[in-house]
DNA sequence: ATTTAAAATGGTTACGTATTCATTTTGAAG
DNA sequence: CTTCAAAATGAATACGTAACCATTTTAAAT
């Protein structure tokens, strides 16, 4: 491998010079920065960005701890991290995280001394938040929360939930269902909340049936729409934790033969990108002023990084309904 | 930072000593090794990959220059490529990159001395491919391919592009339109020459009002749509380029109040994951094996990698159609 | 007890860069 | 032609690790 080391004795200079030519140029002789970038250019030099980090003690990474990208929620954050990561001028390390590979997913963020971690793996009450603090490397929270209230992106889970459940009601729903993920993740947690409150204050009964807070695998939200489809009283509305969630309903809900919204009302939480297509058209709830959650949280911590902030980041952004075509009000009793 | 000098004077014993208990912990007695596990417990050492990358000249990382996840195809392909190469130990620096950015995407890439390189973004005649072989560092596009025909993986697209024409031939689709991408890029190349032929083949008259190769974005696609609906004759069936293409098209075609596959077939190449939702069910032509062509690259680069292979990998997936609900026979000429 | 090979440990160096400090060169003012 | 500050360059070092080679310790065989 050609070293900068190479380039200098090839251009008759130091290595220092060559060092100088590529960070502070305005320090060089104009026929000096000619000799030396002509030997980088002869040479193929090209620096190592490692070398660099070593001595900087600042690697321009940052790690990003996302959930899979079959939820299309990370479709969206994902692509809005990393765009604007390299806008900024950072790399990203991506890892899609599933519970059992989360400390392994952390030890490489730590190894690779990054200069800040954005992730949404986190549960509400997970020992690895007090290490992330310890660690003394800017971090962030999105979509998910961590118990102590610090350093994170959310929307206003409680409310989406809240709404959701009150237009189900507002369409003349009665029997109305939940599925969401598990409660120890914060925003399933809130939304879950926010429904049961709505449920509560409109004076609606709810049978612990038509109630499932499960893993957010395909599997098991198919095994969640068989219970309640089978069930004497059908719940002729659903409400869910996520967009992802709803998508994997209304496969299903096809494939057995329902038509939705005439036999079923889906509403979702999110407003991925995708629920707005022709074909799909979910109504779902989601931040009012559309900001995609990832690109606040990574503005947030890039801006931690540089300017060496120390505030506690603490974003709530509020909702809507988005109101699509996999709701409606319902006609007859069933 | 604590380095492992710190944790060999905690122990009481030699830098090297450290790096041995981390490394090759065999070759240390039991209480020294101890001691040693100890102090680094006790500092919360980590170990700092870049110094280890910079003495081992190995990094265990993976430059990944993807297209935009709004396009599905690349949801699927990057979800895979990075799950396999953090099982395989490997670390995956991801890039978006849109066409003008592509030299900056290289250089980061190069700059990381990364371990291999796997890429889409790749022009049929582009110049890079030259110096990507200049480097020395292992590397194989996914989709498309370089005019010199080296080290790719693929689907077989002329196949592609020519089952999705006689697939709307034989349903006796006499209008069929194209709409694909940019013809420097192989893969858009191949699967319109595969459609011209079909065309050709079937003898059907074929005009260029009906042939549209734009660039890929939302805003061009529905331009192309549009152009199309306004012709005297309309195409009663519309051939894409790519899934990705077909579902922009399918959006459109919904918000201008036609329906598919009723008013207008839409077939698309790739069969993406989400194509198969139940809302979706695109009829598409996609790799027989369903192999996800990210996981097939990936794999082959880590196998370069690993066994310091030269051996140009060269891989085309046979194809077949994926019949499902956009497109349908013709049943009275318009 | 002595020898000897194997096991365990340590000292030193290299990796490629930026930084700090010292030295040389330059050019304007006297 | 000096003087001297500013500009330009270079020498030496540190960053944190693994690898190489040298040295010490251990334990088995005589």
């Amino acid at each position: 491998m050609v070293s900068s080391k190479d380039v200098a004795k090839h251009a008759g200079v130091s290595q220092t010079t060559v060092s100088r030519v590529l960070n502070t140029p305005e320090f060089v002789k104009k026929p000096t920065l000619d000799k030396v970038m002509k030997a980088i250019d002869e040479l193929n030099y090209i620096p190592n960005a490692h070398a660099r980090s070593l001595v900087q003690n600042k690697t321009n990474t940052i790690a990003l701890l996302s959930g899979p990208l079959h939820n299309p929620f990370f479709v969206d954050t994902t692509s809005a991290i990393i765009n604007y990561s390299n806008e900024m001028g950072y790399r990203v390390n991506v890892q899609y995280v599933n519970d059992h590979k989360l400390p392994e997913a952390y030890a490489t963020a730590f190894e690779n001394k990054v200069d800040g971690i954005i992730l949404s793996c986190i549960l509400i009450d997970d020992p690895i938040f007090e290490k992330l603090k310890q660690m003394d490397i800017p971090f962030i929270t999105y979509n998910r929360k961590h118990k102590k209230n610090e350093n994170f992106v959310e929307i206003d889970n409680f409310q989406a939930g809240y709404l959701s459940a009150q237009h189900m009601i507002e369409l003349g729903h009665k029997t109305i269902a939940w599925v969401g993920g598990p409660l120890t993740v914060s925003s399933f947690n809130n939304r879950y909340s926010g429904f049961l409150q709505a449920i509560k204050d409109y004076n609606l009964p709810l049978s612990e049936q038509y109630i499932f807070n499960t893993d957010t695998s395909k599997q098991e939200i198919s095994t969640a729409f068989h219970c309640l489809m089978k069930l004497k009283h059908r719940p002729t509305a659903i409400c869910t934790g996520a967009d992802s969630l709803a998508l994997n309903l209304l496969d299903d809900a096809i494939s057995e033969g329902f038509k939705v919204p005439d036999d079923l009302s889906i509403i979702g939480i999110d407003n991925v990108d995708i629920s707005q297509h022709g074909l799909i058209q979910l109504t779902t709830v989601g931040s009012i002023s559309q900001q995609n959650l990832g690109l606040l949280a990574i503005s947030e911590l890039i801006e931690m990084i540089e300017n060496k902030k120390n505030d506690c980041i603490k974003i709530t952004e509020p909702v809507k309904i988005f109101n699509r075509r996999t709701t409606r009000k319902i006609e007859n009793k069933q």
